[in-house]
DNA sequence: TATGAATGAGGTTTCATTCAT
DNA sequence: CATGAATGAAACCTCATTCAT
C-alpha cells in the first residue's frame, strides 16, 4: 500500500510508540522484547523497523515527551497575570502528572527515564537533563516572581528555593506511583504549610 | 562445624555486593553482566553463585541498604532532645546523600530502585515500598513534633505536610546525581524560606 | 500487442543490470541488498521485481556477460590470417581484462563468480562451469595452431599446453584486482620469455 | 569442567575451525549459518563464541593457512641445492594444491577468500593481499635464479616473469576445483613446453 | 570449596519478496 | 505498469546459570 499518506505515517508512529509505551511501562525498558512491541502494536518486525531504527530510538522518542508537556503546562500557568500561590502551583501541576500517569500515561516512565540517565554515556542522556533543568529554569522565574510579590523575603537565594520547589516534582511522582496514596490536594496542602502565598 | 568461619562468608558476601554495586552504579542493573561482577569482583562465576542464588538476589541485597542508614539516620536525628529546624533536618539529610552517592555509593542506585519497583511485580517491590513508607512515617513523627512546637499552625494536616517533606529527597537524590549543581546548602537555604524553625 | 516496446523493457533490465553489477562491484553479492539495487538503480522494489524474478537471477544474468565477451574477443584474434604469438595473445587479453575491471565493469565480478560457482549446487554452476571450458577449447585450439606452426615441438601435449596457457588468465585478473600492480605490458614480457613465437 | 589444558583449548579452536571450513567449503561464507556451524561441530553457540568472537574471526582464522603453507613449501622448494626446473616446481605446488582441496581442505576456500578480499574495506584484506605478495616474491626469487643459472636470456625482466609464473597458480585452482579434469603432471607437462629448465 | 567451560533460550535486527493501492 | 509499505523467517550473538572436574 504505497504512496501513503503523511498522516498514515503519523499514525503508524503513533501506534509503534503508544505499544511501546504501554509495553515499557507494564515491564520496563529492559524487559520489553521488541517482540512485545510488536505483537502490543499489532505490526509485524520489518514494519516496525521501518519506523524506526532500534530499540534504543523508540525509548529516547517516549522521552521527550515524558516531561516536556508539563513544562509548558507550568510555563503558562506561572505566567498567568494573577500570579498562583506555591500551593496553586504545586496542585495544578501534580493534578497534571496524575492524569499522564495511567497505565498508558508518559509519566509512568519518568523514573525509568531517570535511571536511564544515571547509566547513558554522558551524550546520550543530554535531552533528559535538558528536561530537568528547563524545567527548574522555569521554577527559577517563579521565585524570582515571588520575591517581587513579596512573598518572600527580599533577599530570599531565588535560586535555592527553586532547587527545592522542583525538587517536590520528582517526590510527588515517586510517591504516587509508588505508594498510591497520595492526591494532588495532600500535596497541595503540604505545601501550603510550607509556602504561603500573599501575606495577608 | 561448618568449613570456613561465618566471618569469611561474610566477607565474601561484601566482597561481590561491593564489586555488583560499582557495576551497577555505572552500567546499570541491565547492562551490568553477571560476567562484569566476576571480573570486578575478581571471583569465579561458580563462586559467586555459591553466595547468590541469582542476579536479582544480589540487585535485591542492595536495595535494602540503599535507603535504610538514611532512615536510621533521620530517625535519630528528629528524635534528639533539641529538635532540629526543617532546614538543619534537610540539610543533614541531603548531606547523608551526597556522603553516599559517590561512584560506589549506594544511592547511586537509588533511581534505578524505583524504576525497578514501579517495573517488578508488587509482591517483589515490597520492601522499596516499604522503606519508602517507613522513612515517611519518621518524617510524619516529626511533622507532629513540629505542630506540638507551635512551627506550624495548630490545624495543620501533619499527614500532608510529611508528605510534602518527604516528597524534598527524590528531588535533591535527582538534581545531584542527574544536573550536579545543588549543595546541601543550596538545598537547605531553599528550604529555610519555605519552612521556617522556632518563630522569633 | 505489448502495452511498452520491446526496447523499453531492455532498457529497464539493462538499468537493474548496470546498477546491480555496480553494487556487486563494490559489496558483493551478499552484502549487497536488494534496497541498494533499487536505490542505486533509481527504481522501486516492484519494478525490478517485474524484471528479475529474484536477487539470484539478477547475479545469473551478470555473469554470463563477466566471461563471455572476453572469450569471443580470443576467438576472434587466434583466428585471425596471421597467427599471433603467445604474448601478444596474453597482452591482448590481459588489456580486454584491464578495460573491463573498471569500477563497474563485469570483470570484478569474475573471482566472486568463481567463488559462487564452487558452493552453488552443480546444475546452476554449469553456466560458469561451460563459460570456462568454452574459453579453454579457444587456448586449445590455439595450442594446436601452435604445434602445427613449429613454435612447439611436435609431440607437445596440446591439451596440456592449453591448461597451462589458460592458467595464466585467473592469476592475471587476480593480482591486477588485489595487488593492482600488474600491466598488460608486464605480463607479455612475462609470458615471453616463457613462449616465443616462431623461431627465427 | 573448568582448569582445563591448554591442548584442550587448542582442541576446541581446532574442532571449531575444522567444522566452520567444512561448511564453508561446502556452502559458502554467506549461505553458512552459524547454526551449520554450531551443529557440524557439535558444540553449543555460547561454546563456540567462547572461542570466537565472531563470524568474521572464524572467517579470517581460516584464511591464513588457506596459502600459507602453500608459500612454506615452495620457499623450501625452490631453495634446495639443486635447484627445480619451472615444471618441476609447478608438479610439486600443484600436487600439493590437490591435497589441500579435499572436502576440508583450506585451498577450497581460496576463490572465497578472494572474492571476500575484493570487497572487503582495504585493511581487512591487508593478509589476503600480503599472503599473495609473500608468494610472489618467492617465484621473483626463483625467477633471478633461473637468470642465474642461464633458464633464461640475461636481459629476462625477473619480475615479470616472477608475475606471469605466479599467475600459473589461481589458474589451476580453479581448473581443479571447478572443472576437476586437470592433474598436476598436466599442468607440468604444459608449463613444460613454456618453460624449459637447463638447456642441453 | 572453587573453577570456568559449557549450555541454549531468547534477544535484536535484517532483508528478499509480495501485493494492495 | 509502478509503488513502497509490509511481511516474517532467519540471521548473529549474549548471558544467566549449571555442573563436571
Amino acid at each position: 500500500m504505497p504512496r501513503v499518506s503523511e498522516e498514515h505515517l503519523e499514525r503508524r508512529r503513533r501506534q509503534i510508540l503508544d505499544a511501546a509505551q504501554l509495553c515499557f511501562a507494564r515491564k520496563g525498558f529492559n524487559a520489553t522484547s521488541m517482540q512485545d512491541v510488536f505483537t502490543e502494536s499489532g505490526m509485524s518486525a520489518g514494519a516496525v523497523y521501518r519506523y524506526f531504527a532500534s530499540k534504543d530510538q523508540i525509548i529516547w522518542a517516549l522521552v521527550a515527551p515524558t516531561l516536556g508537556p508539563l513544562r509548558e503546562r507550568l510555563a503558562a500557568y506561572i505566567r498567568t497575570e494573577q500570579t498562583p500561590t506555591p500551593a496553586e502551583v504545586i496542585r495544578m501541576l501534580t493534578r497534571e502528572i496524575v492524569a499522564r500517569s495511567g497505565p498508558d500515561g508518559p509519566l509512568r516512565l519518568a523514573p525509568q527515564v531517570w535511571a536511564l540517565a544515571l547509566v547513558q554515556p554522558d551524550a546520550a542522556a543530554i535531552p533528559v537533563r535538558e528536561s530537568i533543568a528547563g524545567m527548574r529554569e522555569l521554577w527559577l522565574e517563579y521565585a524570582i516572581r515571588m520575591r517581587e510579590l513579596g512573598w518572600v523575603p527580599d533577599d530570599t537565594d531565588a535560586d535555592a528555593l527553586a532547587k527545592a520547589m522542583f525538587g517536590l516534582l520528582p517526590g510527588f511522582i515517586l510517591q504516587h506511583l509508588l505508594l498510591n496514596d497520595v492526591t494532588p490536594d495532600d500535596f497541595a496542602r503540604g505545601v501550603e504549610v510550607m509556602l504561603p502565598g500573599p501575606r495577608p
